[in-house]
DNA sequence: GCCAACGTTGGC
DNA sequence: GCCAACGTTGGC
């Protein structure tokens, strides 16, 4: 299977907003308790870029950052045995038009788009294809 | 505010 | 190990 390096990554914007990361320069993103989710972190190696979507009202990817620090133990809230992790991001870039859930539901092209076939998840790959397909989205 | 989807918990 | 009950997420 090939190496995935895009990915998208899943916040309410009233917790931690993508304009908060570029306020930060860098953020550490902790919090994540689903194993799948969990997972997909692990995966994550320096370099690759992320998509920020905001969750709740605004329900767009707004921006794109990069993973500055691959996955380490994430030991916030309640000690456990599920080995948590955590990236660290920097931010990359604020898209000048937000790529909103309806748009990129609309389009036949991002139906197998994970955030759409499966909305509870909040951190997953997405592919080449479907990462340039939202890009150009934001530049219309 | 409602509810669908889905993950987790706990009784058996 | 199964599954009902319950909790959470997140779109509508």
């Amino acid at each position: 299977m090939p190496k995935i390096s895009q990915w998208l990554l899943k916040t309410e914007p009233e917790t931690y907003s993508f304009q908060d990361l570029i306020r930060d320069k860098s953020t550490n993103w902790n919090g994540v308790r689903n194993y799948q989710a969990r997972n997909y972190l692990r995966e994550m190696s320096r370099g690759d870029l992320a998509l920020i979507y905001h969750s709740g009202k605004e329900r767009a990817v707004i921006g794109i950052a990069r993973v500055s620090k691959s996955a380490y133990t994430d030991a916030t809230g309640q000690p456990d045995s599920n080995n948590w992790v955590q990236v660290d991001l920097v931010p990359v870039e604020l898209l000048k038009n937000p790529v909103s859930l309806a748009q990129m539901k609309s389009l036949p092209e991002l139906k197998e788009l994970l955030l759409i076939k499966q909305g509870r998840l909040s951190v997953m790959p997405v592919t080449q294809l479907h990462f340039d397909t939202i890009l150009q989205l934001a530049k219309d």
